[in-house]
DNA sequence: TTGTAGGCGTTATCAA
DNA sequence: TTGATAACGCCTACAA
């Protein structure tokens, strides 16, 4: 057992000074090439690293990024999260994630805690509950205290700061496009609750669509489902009761249900009803048929909220930038479970 | 923009020194009543907080966990990590995770990073290339240090530390005795390259269930796919080259894989080929037919993990500790991809 | 060329 | 009952 070495250590045992040994680390002009030479040799064969801890206090900057994501077991999540990691260790920052599991007090704690020296800003994805309540003042003070944060895919506008959300209502209006232009008369839309942004951006984007092909829009056609709930009562009761050609879904979960309902009630898919999700994750590239989706590169947004995030913390000192909101553009993957 | 407060900035305004700040704050008996509620007031007033970092500093420990895995992606480690997050959380302690991308290297750096003072202990699962080079001096340096570190499922003998694994020789033993008992007479594995400790777990199991029901081995019934690469042809070949009728698959991706390569080529499943995958995942959920698998109990491994290196960190001061491997209990889940 | 001193925010020990 | 001081490990302005 070797304990990690430190700066006196080496001073001590080479009789030199503590700062002789700092500058002698870094290289300094000020130090003879001798003691240069002496020290660095000696913390090369002890396997000197500076500490981390001492560093962040001194530099008052952890170079650390607090991530919170709802539910990690998401697939969207968890690419965003890959690609948040990607780019944040190739800048030189570590990652510590906190799943808030949708609810709001432990969105709240887990900040709070973080704040306190633990990280350098935040990047997160609102709970469920948090939207459901509709409160931020916690946000609000993390940034007052000059915490960046950048809010990705679940965002509100009640929050002043960097955000990166996916063209949801576009894309959506885009997939119903395509369900009409395959000639689809009846085109239902499986959602989650309102209070989630990215839903309702589905959801205006489905009945944008339906308005500028001069359908008229049914309500009934329209499902709502509980993101935490056996839905399969519900899908099961909506297909039988309601003549429908063609389903848009608001995640990959519901798609591939509503796809199995649909198929254990009888019906083809695509050829009596066609089926759109989203998240471009695993579920769709293996089901039979495969899903069409729409792909929202969680991998590039996360990058995008890490790069947003780390410029702003390292430009801070600097320019007060003002507040971005980029736009990823999803894609709509066309595979067997749609009429092209 | 107000920033964060510290001792120091309460004993000027309230002309006190710092230590009495201090010690007000944890209610010392030292102090008046007086004056421990006028500091405590004007604390809560200004959100006073430690300070993490220099707790860390104080204190030589910072409560975080290192958490390194091969792959976020995988719905297994996901799991894990979730159960990781969630015991760590609730004892108040943080995750950093790094994603070492199957990469020694990445493996390496990141580990050797967050040794420096960032983490108080490792939970970590090899990376595909550290498990081929069987390379394990980043380990040993810091188990070394006096770091502690715990490996989960891929874990290696080289190495002594506590460990958590899953029983894959048997579980594996018992899908293939399953097989057998519903009369499956040329039963396939398909598996990973044999440095996987998992895979050759697996194979071994697969192995001594052969033997115990005096099947002979067939070595062309064993299929070893690349963990990274397209496996559709390899796979396609070996269906239409091998008379099979039942098939274990070391992951859920093969086993998805290969039933639809499976249905593709007009058999039917189970009928004429059962499967069997491991990772109770969402895919095999939802698959048609429903993938019977071993359910590796993601969760449970990653909160015993989480368990096994918090007990040794916080008794670390007292007694010496053997090291413990607790091996998870897998759990045969049947579904329609099998026969009963 | 090297060393001293002060500070980052906190706590603990000891002195007043 | 309160305060001064040192320490955790590092860096840096300034002094020698």
């Amino acid at each position: 057992m070797k304990p990690k070495i430190t700066l006196k250590d080496i001073a001590r045992e080479l009789d030199v000074s503590i700062s002789t040994v700092s500058k002698a680390l870094k290289n300094s002009a000020e130090i003879s090439k001798d003691t240069k030479d002496k020290i660095k040799a000696f913390a090369k064969f002890y396997n000197y690293r500076p500490n981390n801890i001492a560093l962040s206090l001194k530099n008052k900057r952890t170079k650390n990024i607090g991530v919170i994501i709802p539910d990690i077991v998401h697939h969207f999540f968890t690419t965003v999260f890959r690609g948040i990691e990607k780019y944040a260790n190739e800048k030189g920052y570590n990652v510590i994630v906190c799943i808030s599991d949708e609810s709001n007090e432990k969105e709240v704690i887990n900040m709070e805690m973080l704040a306190n020296g633990s990280i350098d800003g935040f990047i997160l994805s609102l709970s469920a509950e948090t939207q459901l309540k509709n409160e931020y003042t916690h946000l609000k003070e993390l940034l007052d205290q000059g915490i960046p944060i950048v809010l990705f895919d679940r965002v509100t506008s009640e929050i002043e700061c960097d955000k990166v959300v996916l063209n949801d209502a576009e894309i959506a209006c885009e997939a119903v496009g395509h369900f009409i232009k395959a000639g689809s008369k009846r085109i239902a839309l499986v959602t989650t609750e309102k209070y989630f942004n990215v839903s309702e951006n589905r959801r205006i984007g489905y009945l944008d669509a339906l308005k500028v092909h001069n359908f008229k829009v049914d309500e009934n056609l329209i499902l709502t489902l509980s993101h935490d709930m056996e839905n399969d009562m519900l899908i099961t009761e909506f297909f039988q009761n309601n003549k429908v050609d063609a389903v848009l879904c608001v995640n990959e979960i519901f798609a591939i249900q509503c796809m199995s309902i649909i198929q254990e009630l009888g019906f083809n898919v695509p050829n009596d009803i066609s089926i759109i999700g989203f998240t471009d994750g695993i579920l769709s590239r293996f089901s039979v048929p495969r899903l069409s989706t729409v792909a929202q590169h969680g991998e590039l947004m996360g990058e995008t909220a890490a790069k947003l995030l780390i410029d702003r913390m390292e430009w801070l000192d600097e320019v007060e930038e003002p507040f971005k909101t980029e736009v990823i553009n999803a894609t709509l993957i066309k595979r067997g479970s749609s009429i092209n």
